[in-house]
DNA sequence: TCAGGATGGCTACAAATGTAGTCAATGTCA
DNA sequence: TGACATTGACTACATTTGTAGCCATCCTGA
């Protein structure tokens, strides 16, 4: 049973990614339980989530198991590795290969707290240890 | 003449996106050029490439001019603003919210060289100055 | 036991996207 | 001047995505 790596999965669109989100938040997540929080932010008929979600499992981004009458989803692959390769991929084809840009963007369109910029300068001080 | 903004864009496609990077790379691209860059990591024709940026130009991402026979595609929006709308993007719908996950991310799929990392401190500290 | 609700299966259909062909006008080089 | 290359215009078509309806089944409470 050979692992599954993110690079072999087709990419999923915008939808199916928000969804994806939700099931990592979740561990696992049911139709009815996806559609109602979807529907925090839009309504979508069951159907529709449910085909989303069938999708993404051909795809292989989701698993499901049978759990009464029900199919539980669940990622294949852990959320750290999907926002990973996100994040590398931003680096590579928008920043040139140059995470300054990353952290700039980040600075000038969010902006960080004092917390959060002690919590980032901690981060790399520890990988420079580690390294 | 109302600036452009971001959010009014309706989002672009993969090979759209791959395509935009080019066109802020060179600044202005015609779709000979775009052809051929883009036809270093895969063969397309040209005509595929001149749909991808019409279609692009009727989403109001591209704009052209008209150089002698040929139209030049340039963006109307910089990369910069993109690239910002994209970091925050991550950090809300996949690191919740939580910058240090981005750079966790960061950190532990690509790394920083020791340079890098500086450098970026930097911008931390900087940052703190300005705001 | 029967009406409802929940659930998966199958089907549908419009829009977007990837990919490209054909055509007519125009420019260029021998 | 005539063959050839370049370019935009228009058209085509398969696939993917967004969105959802209908159906048979099964479970549950009155």
């Amino acid at each position: 049973m050979p692992k599954i790596k993110l690079q072999d999965l087709p990419p999923l669109s915008r939808a199916q990614r928000e969804l994806m989100e939700l099931v990592w938040d979740r561990g696992e997540l049911g139709v009815q339980d996806a559609t109602a929080l979807l529907n925090e932010s839009r309504p979508l008929a069951r159907n529709t989530v449910r085909t989303l979600m069938e999708r993404m499992r051909e795809k292989g981004w989701l698993k499901h198991r049978i759990e009464g009458r029900s199919y539980l989803y669940s990622a294949t692959v852990p959320r750290e590795e999907s926002l990973g390769q996100r994040v590398m991929d931003i680096v590579d084809k928008a920043c040139g290969g140059n995470p300054d840009k990353l952290m700039m963007a980040l600075l000038d369109y969010r902006g960080l707290s004092e917390d959060e910029a002690q919590r980032i300068r901690k981060m790399l001080d520890n990988a420079k240890k580690t390294s």
